[in-house]
DNA sequence: CCAAAAATTTAAAACGATTTGGCTAATCGC
DNA sequence: GCGATTAGCCAAATCGTTTTAAATTTTTGG
């Protein structure tokens, strides 16, 4: 049912139920609710892409999903429906043309100037991020998850990476671990780059020598986790603890060592990054995994929520959102053993 | 740059230019190539809102999202991304309003009366799906992915979860189990009811009694496998082999038999089904776990590609595609233990 | 060289909404 | 009771494309 149509059997122009329908104030409470409960009854919806045309706002936020099926991107999704829902915008994911993106312009380019996104969210960018370079040149709204070191000015929402890790190695030093191995994610995201500041940091504050040999970066897979951490135990003086980046890295960290005839909590600590997961969880883990703590689906609704307010007309260098990151500690950390090692 | 000033430009008119960009025969090979070099050199761009008022056609597959953010979704998103690169469709994802998502329908009309999206894709549907009906009704594209058993024509694609499951089950028969428990997904959902099937034929085919206290139905969580696997291990005679419906339950039934001082594989055999993600896999469990296995990632390319036909005319009823099921046997199932069990 | 046919190109009419500016009727202040 | 204001409604323009129907140019055949 089109909106003449619609307009004629009320017996109104197409201008007034149109009105009626986008609340404007100047249609009579009485016509705003007949021309409500009508439609309601008739079935009728305004056709979103003519009024995507005329408006010349596409209601989409526009997120780009790499090919490695990362599981973090579920969560952060069903933060953002959470917070979208009820909004009348969807989320527009589209598809990523590169198995590694890295050249993603692209494809911002072809969701940006062809008009189907108001906005779009960049994940996982890099210290100087092409991305945020050309979105900025554009002048396209966009909220970037994560942090760059970038010049231009931009919208981001980021959690605490750097002080998450410092605080989690520090704990492992206050526990007498002095070989403490990190496998962090992907080399050269920024996010990595705060997790080894982080690392650092905590080891040079108690005088601890940085070893190379005891740092890897890649995704963030059970098998990578346990492939790197075989590698770092058989290392001589072997590591006695481990900061993972992801809950999957600590299920390989786990096996590893129990391959090894080593425990957990006692032989090893572990301590992860968790972005709390309704199906897999620290706390039942067993020994019960120790992690630094932040929702990976409250980041998605929060992300959202900006990302409106930015289409709302808020400036972008206004919104700068660090958030705090949990340190819960449980049974898979504890004091270094004293003993010698093999 | 508008259709209308990028033509004036080339010294064309705006139906010249449209036709050279669709490939349309009616314009000559030269101007064709010279209007498609000078839309990249100027950065000419459809505004898609306007293509999509005048062709009818919304460039984009619809998908709803539950709120459980489910690890399957984002690895069948993949797939699809995978399929649709290149061509020029999106994936619309949309937000669930409830939290057990009983009542989707109105989800489904806001998508489709709106003309969002020009197609959908229904996920676990029902035997009874009223998304399927309502659908049918409106005679709107969509595509089933699972079953459902209602008499109204359309598309689907599924595994075969019944035979998957009875081999399964018949394999542990085989070697000598008889109590086995089975840890399956949401009651109600077709998929659940052809695992269930598959499950109780596979014992009524071999003598054994069904016993519905060996039988649970929930999401797929490591936490809901650990205390559904607890509390079958603590019946008299307790099982001696699992069936689980995901990777996430398989993690929780180990945890469970290890806190009983219970070996997986040897004590209790434990096959689970695999839908094959890139950060967690059966093979590097320890011990390496039995599976009955198919691609999420598969299965969302496929759908896109199915969807796509859809959209080319290809009628639904002839749309019908059940995929098998891999079975791969590994260290998690071993021989029924012979001695009495506590 | 010319009429007819074929190959290109174009002007103008959709597509279905929102919104500008204008019009009429009701309300207000004095 | 009257001009001025306001409330409520409407006609028509607009958004940026595609596509129909028509016009123009080029090619062809005799």
């Amino acid at each position: 049912m089109k909106l003449k149509e619609f307009a004629s059997q009320l017996g109104l122009s197409p201008t007034t139920v149109s009105r009626a329908l986008s609340g404007y104030p100047e249609v009579s409470e009485k016509t705003r609710k007949r021309v409500a409960e009508e439609a309601v009854r008739l079935g009728y919806r305004p056709n979103i892409n003519a009024v995507r045309l005329v408006t010349g706002r596409a209601g989409a936020i526009g997120v780009i999903m790499g090919r490695t099926g990362e599981f973090h991107f579920a969560e952060f999704m069903s933060g953002m429906a959470e917070r979208l829902d009820g909004e009348d915008i969807d989320i527009l994911v589209s598809p990523t043309a590169d198995r590694d993106s890295t050249d993603e312009v692209p494809l911002y380019s072809r969701l940006v100037t062809s008009g189907r996104v108001d906005a779009v969210i960049v994940h996982s960018p890099k210290p100087n991020d092409e991305r945020i370079a050309f979105l900025h040149d554009l002048g396209f709204p966009f909220l970037v998850h994560g942090r760059s070191e970038t010049d231009v000015p931009h919208a981001w929402i980021d959690i605490d990476n750097e002080s998450a890790i410092r605080r989690a190695t520090s704990h492992l030093i206050d526990l007498g671990h002095k070989r403490i191995a990190m496998i962090n994610g992907r080399a050269g995201r920024t996010f990595s780059l705060h997790r080894d500041k982080g690392y650092r940091d905590a080891l040079q504050e108690r005088g601890i020598p940085f070893d190379p040999r005891l740092v890897a970066h890649d995704h963030f897979t059970d098998e990578l986790g346990f492939r790197f951490a075989r590698s770092f135990l058989e290392q001589s003086p072997r590591p006695t603890a481990f900061v993972a980046g992801s809950m999957m890295t600590a299920l390989g960290i786990y096996r590893a060592v129990r391959s090894r005839g080593l425990v957990v909590g006692r032989d090893i600590s572990v301590i992860a990054h968790d972005d709390v997961f309704p199906y897999l969880t620290a706390e039942n883990m067993v020994p019960s995994l120790s992690a630094t703590r932040s929702s990976m689906r409250a980041a998605g609704a929060r992300s959202a929520d900006l990302v409106l307010q930015l289409l709302g007309g808020r400036p972008a260098e206004e919104i700068h959102e660090l958030w705090p990151v949990e340190l819960i500690l449980r049974e898979s950390t504890g004091p270094a053993p004293a003993e010698a090692q093999s």
